[in-house]
RNA sequence: GGACGAUUAGCUCAGUUGGUUAGAGCGCCACGUUGACAUCGUGGAGGUCACAAGUUCGAGUCUUGUAUCGUCCA
């Protein structure tokens, strides 16, 4: 029973049920309207549910998890190329036969967007959040977060991203927050998870400790003090002796337990063991020894050791055993241990300090110096190192398990240099400070009691002293652990609680416990994120989704199929600054809740930088937003235009400026415009130059006032695309204009091109072979309707579409693309449909030219539907109506006898392979009837080649995609319609371009020394052009070409002479040996052929022979590089054989058409 | 301080294992709107491949050093 390949209810549309509410139209507009096609076709693909990927077994999946957004802000270009090469290859992989997940979300960022929502309430209310609250904060956070969700995700849909947007999910969400919570129980249970006192970047005005991956380095001007502390002796009596430090942050000096010196410095080595005393608190410390702090070059050679505040103290603290004692208040300000300095800022302290210590003589000097400071990125003040009780998660096991994975290769990088960061940071195996005091995030699920108690003993069980006890049933979803408190009596008792068990959380609140106030680090959730979102940790049910019931599955069955089809992904595409941050961190919590890596590759892509070369960030807010090019460019544009972008190497910078709604001047973006922001009410302007207008601008730091002209972001570089769409659009336009009342027609001589097919699969010769053409198959031209440029053409186009193939594989966007570019334009366009436009103006020609246009063009289209889908869809569709039988079992020509039995044995020799599909290009056993209609049909051979040498295959690179009619499922579906007659009528081809399949030539086609031939007349017709140049003779003037050369050569030339009246408006009168150049001739040499243009009275004599004479230095040149190198010896005696002949074969080409040149030159004379 | 990358045409970038005369797009110059496309066509000009040394028969490509820029980690 014929069911729809894909699994979709709507998929089997009758392509004639128009798909646009305009009257059926065969003429495309002039031009490209994106904004139309742009509208049409995303609701289009999304009512028919082809976003949609669910578990199938008939299908291998291919899995991309989206490196979630957060939620703090709109996304800017840097997403954009994100979301482009992610939706490029879900395009391409769906096309290719997979069931293709993009899994769409938005992460809740914890400190970005509480710390965005505070500033925002304080600039506009005046009010902190400790006015109003968590609860209420926590309310307004998430205001802010639904609407730029709403604005994140309405930003990709305008990218045309083809998510699943069923299964959108974000970090807070349900099904996040339990695999948080069973991550925290597992890492608890498993003894992962330990709070400790440790130093860590405090930021003070948001009052929370930071990640060491939130802070960044800043340069600010400074001081650099230098003190000295007197040495007391046993009784601490000062010994008269001092010894000198320096130090840029002298407050610190009331937290310091030692100074230090190193061990071989022999100034003070008699000092060591000994005591000072510091003059303001009246402490004694130690002085040490420790070469890993002191260096003896730098300043006195000695330091203080603040243990508490600076990290590298801290470790010296940690190594000699040094008290640590922390003299700052959360809020940055001084607290008892800072004696008379108590309730002082830093800043302050620091001044009383220096001043204090100046009356008491211990001041010696200050000099001015830069110092490094370091900052929050989220509140963008200084970075204290503080001393505070933090939760963390050891890394030890979890990392190296992570680092392994690379190593086996289980996870790779694209390309691969990015190994090195994520495998140097993971081996630091430094435990994840994972607890944030912040009211935005997953609170950590930990309940804490304290009690006084002089002895414990757990044989009594917990409930004695804390008032709880877990019931036997709920021991696996509760874990405790005993710590000792501040005072040797003090115990505590810190019990997790797994998800969903409410019931005993509330029974621990009952008991006393208090549940911790600090929430998780956003990492933490962002790490689970490829196995969180398919569900896990519950395997009973499929995970919940949105959207209109009928299209949400759950299976009923109890199990969870989603979660072991989906897991592990493909690929993460992402940017390489989070790799430390993110990639490593989902590995790792990958292997350790599910066992197995979160995805195969990671494909890191460059930043997008501004103008001036910096990274675009939210907080810069040189963000530019994606929507601002669209709407000037077109989506495809963009994406066109951003996956040429995305190489290996380079980071990309987008110089913008600001299109003036007044007069359409471009004003150049500079730092102020980024900066700018609303003074007392009032938007900022841009001043246009030309017009001397001003109007408010596109920000992301302000929206425009209502019905205000704005001016919009542009940047010139996307006109790279536009054009591209736009040439795109003209050529098939013209096609379509050529194709009206198209019927396939019989072809004579399209199994020439099967010729070759035949002999490569004949002869059991890989695929990829070209065979040697001119050896088995006649000469092609003359013989076949298949002309000389449609040979070329789909020669070409195999090349192409394989190389496309291989390039996306690699993650060679940027290659992938200028390659289909090439294509398009430069041959399809430039050359093949210039070339056949004489035979569609002639009735007897026109249908082979019609079967290779549709085709080529049928092809361009699906292998440019991932880079730019709304054109590709367009015309897609217009190609269904206007050729609806192309590529089509019946077409084939006459005598290829496609009988029952036949076919019959094409659909036995495939029905073991996947559905849809059929045909080896070169394994199968095909019949040659088979062979000839496999290749008759240019568009209808496809399948899949990976690029990949280990991906986990795909559709096995043997089997090729031949049936094109997407209503069949399986082969013995393909073998009923063939025996059908009704099956050979013509068949609706695939509904949309997004569910057909991805092109693949036969290599077969590719015929190498055809395409040589061909570029010979392309030279030749280049060399007429500029004849015309520089003689100045209007393309009008019709020329004569008499061409010297061989006879073989003469003879191809005579075939394709209609080419040189068509292209160059030049009649070919004479070519062979024997041509003699006529007088007063334009002339030139090729490499194996002088062609003469005889121009009575029209030549420009100086013109010629400055041409001339240039085209002889040049061969001189070559000449003589080329002689040198086959004089010298040790050239001729160690350069490989093939070398040394190209060089004498170059070498004797030159000088032959020296020669040649030479005799031109002396004919001007 | 460590790691990774970059430096190629006026601008933005390609250049696979070393091997003919180093490429593209934009911009520039000249010419051109005859029925796909002026978001276009035809032709052209434009580069000491950052600098220095080395390896090699041969270096944009490999090695070392220098300079400048970027990112990540300390």
């Amino acid at each position: 029973m014929p069911r729809p390949l894909r699994d979709t209810p709507n998929s089997l549309i009758p392509f004639s049920n128009t798909l646009h509410n305009q009257p059926h139209m065969t003429e495309l507009a002039k031009q490209y309207d994106p904004k139309e096609a742009q509208a049409k076709w995303f609701s289009f693909w999304e009512e028919r549910g082809y976003f949609d990927a669910n578990p199938n077994p008939d299908k291998k999946p291919h899995t991309i998890m989206i490196p979630l957004p957060n939620v703090t802000g709109a996304l800017h270009m840097g997403h954009a190329l994100n979301g482009t090469l992610q939706d490029l290859l879900t395009r391409w992989r769906r096309m290719q036969g997979y069931e293709a997940l993009w899994m769409p979300g938005t992460d809740h960022a914890g400190i970005a967007t509480q710390a965005v929502v505070e500033r925002r309430m304080l600039e506009e209310e005046k009010l902190t959040r400790h006015d109003v609250g968590r609860e209420a904060l926590v309310e307004r956070i998430w205001k802010w977060k639904d609407k730029f969700e709403e604005r994140i995700i309405s930003q990709q849909k305008m990218l045309g991203a083809s998510c699943d947007w069923r299964r959108v999910r974000f970090t807070l969400d349900d099904v996040c927050s339990r695999a948080v919570r069973r991550t925290f129980f597992k890492f608890f249970s498993d003894g992962l998870i330990y709070r400790g006192k440790r130093l860590v970047n405090w930021d003070t005005f948001l009052q929370t400790a930071v990640a060491d991956d939130e802070v960044f380095h800043e340069d600010v001007a400074g001081h650099f003090w230098t003190f000295n502390y007197p040495v007391v002796d046993d009784a601490g009596q000062p010994t008269g002796e001092r010894i000198s430090f320096s130090t840029t942050r002298p407050e610190t000096m009331l937290g310091d337990t030692a100074v230090c010196v190193h061990p071989t410095d022999e100034r003070y080595t008699h000092l060591v063991g000994k005591h000072v005393r510091i003059p303001l608190t009246g402490r004694v410390i130690p002085i040490i020894a420790d070469a890993l702090l002191a260096d003896k070059t730098l300043g006195t050679g000695c330091v203080k050791v603040t243990p508490a505040h600076d990290p590298n103290d801290y470790a010296c603290g940690l190594r000699n055993k040094l008290p640590l004692i922390n003299i700052l208040n959360s809020d940055g300000t001084l607290n008892e241990h800072g004696g008379p300095y108590a309730g002082l800022t830093m800043f302050a302290a620091r001044e009383r300090v220096v001043e204090d210590m100046g009356h008491l003589g211990h001041f010696e000097k200050v000099e001015d110096r830069t110092i490094p400071l370091m900052h929050s990125d989220r509140s963008k003040t200084p970075i204290e190192p503080f001393l505070s009780d933090q939760w963390f998660v050891k890394m030890d096991t979890l990392a190296e398990a992570a680092m392994q994975a690379v190593r086996d290769g289980k996870v790779k990088f694209f390309p691969s240099r990015y190994t090195t960061s994520y495998m140097d940071w993971l081996g630091e195996k430094r435990d994840w400070c994972i607890s944030r005091q912040l009211w935005w995030g997953h609170r950590i699920p930990v309940w804490t009691k304290t009690i006084e108690v002089d002895t414990f003993s757990f044989d009594q069980g917990l409930e004695p002293h804390f008032e709880f006890e877990p019931e036997p049933q709920d021991r696996g979803s509760v874990s405790a652990k005993l710590v000792d408190g501040a005072s040797r009596t003090e115990k505590k008792l810190l019990v997790c609680v797994d998800y969903g068990r409410e019931d005993i959380e509330q029974r621990l609140e009952a008991a006393g416990f208090t549940h911790d106030e600090d929430v998780l680090d956003t990492w933490f959730s962002s790490a689970l994120w490829p196995h969180a979102t398919l569900g896990w940790p519950d395997t009973e049910h499929n995970p919940p989704m949105v959207g209109p019931e009928q299209r949400t599955k759950d299976n009923g069955q109890g199990t969870n199929e989603v979660l072991p089809y989906f897991y592990p992904g493909n690929v993460l595409v992402t940017s390489r600054d989070i790799i430390t941050l993110w990639v490593a961190r989902m590995v790792l919590t990958g292997l350790y809740n599910m066992g197995e890596v979160p995805f195969r590759h990671v494909c890191i892509h460059p930043k997008i930088l501004d103008g001036f070369g910096q990274t675009m960030s939210k907080s810069k807010g040189n963000g530019v937003d994606p929507l601002d090019l669209i709407d000037k460019y077109g989506t495809d544009a963009v994406r066109f235009t951003i996956a040429s972008f995305a190489g290996e190497t380079q980071d990309v910078r987008l110089p913008v400026g600001y299109e003036c709604p007044h007069c359409g001047h471009v004003i150049p973006q500079t730092l102020e415009h980024q900066k700018a922001v609303p003074g007392g009410g009032a938007k900022p302007r841009v001043k246009c130059a030309k017009c001397k207008q001003s109007a408010q601008y596109s920000s992301p730091w302000f929206e425009p006032d209502a019905g205000e002209p704005v001016a919009r972001v542009v940047s010139e570089r996307f006109e790279y695309g536009r054009n591209f769409c736009n040439k795109l659009w003209n050529a098939a336009r013209f096609a379509m204009l050529n194709l009206e009342g198209y019927t396939p027609g019989p072809v004579h001589g399209l199994d020439a091109a099967s010729d070759i097919s035949r002999n490569a699969l004949a002869s059991g010769s890989s695929a990829d072979q070209t065979p040697e053409p001119g050896a088995s198959a006649p000469r092609l031209m003359g013989v076949t309707d298949l002309k000389l440029e449609d040979q070329w053409i789909l020669s070409r186009l195999s090349h192409t579409s394989g190389e496309v193939t291989s390039m996306l594989g690699r993650y060679r966007f940027d290659e992938a693309t200028r390659i289909l570019r090439d294509f398009v334009w430069n041959e399809f366009c430039d050359w093949y449909l210039e070339m056949i436009k004489p035979r569609l103006r002639d009735e007897a020609l026109k249908p082979t030219a019609q079967r290779v246009l549709v085709s080529v063009l049928d092809t361009i289209v699906r292998l440019l539907h991932p880079f730019a889908p709304f054109i590709t869809e367009e015309l897609w569709q217009r190609l269904n109506e206007i050729a609806p039988q192309r590529s089509h079992f019946d077409e084939l020509p006459p005598g290829t006898g496609t009988t029952a039995t036949e076919t019959s044995s094409l659909a036995t020799a495939t029905a073991s392979l996947e559905p849809i599909v059929v045909v080896s290009g070169a394994n199968a056993t095909i019949p040659d009837s088979n062979v000839a209609l496999l290749a008759s049909n240019v568009a209808t051979i496809y399948g899949n080649e990976d690029g990949l040498d280990d991906n986990e295959g795909g559709l096995g690179s043997n089997v090729n995609a031949f049936v094109s009619n997407v209503a069949f499922t399986d082969a013995s579906e393909v073998a009923d319609s063939m025996t059908s007659p009704t099956a050979l009528s013509p068949q609706p081809w695939a509904p949309s371009v997004m569910v057909a399949p991805w092109p693949v030539i036969p290599t077969s086609w590719q015929n190498r020394d055809l395409e040589r031939r061909f570029e010979r007349l392309q030279e030749t017709i280049v060399a007429v052009r500029n004849v015309r140049a520089i003689n100045n003779i209007a393309s009008s003037s019709p020329i004569q070409l008499h061409i010297r050369c061989s006879a073989d050569i003469a003879s191809e030339l005579h075939d394709v002479a209609a080419q040189f009246e068509n292209l160059a408006k030049a009649l070919l009168a004479a070519a062979g040996a024997d041509v003699q150049p006529p007088t007063c001739s334009a002339s030139f040499s090729l490499t194996d052929a002088d062609v003469f243009v005889p121009l009575e009275g029209l030549i420009d004599r100086d013109a010629e022979r400055a041409r001339n004479t240039k085209e002889a230095d040049r061969l001189r040149k070559g000449i003589e590089s080329n002689e040198k190198k086959l004089q010298n010896e040790a050239f001729v005696a160690k350069a490989p054989a093939d070398v040394l002949q190209q060089t004498r074969d170059v070498l004797e080409n030159y000088k032959k058409q020296l020669a040649s040149v030479e005799q031109i030159i002396q004919a001007l004379e």
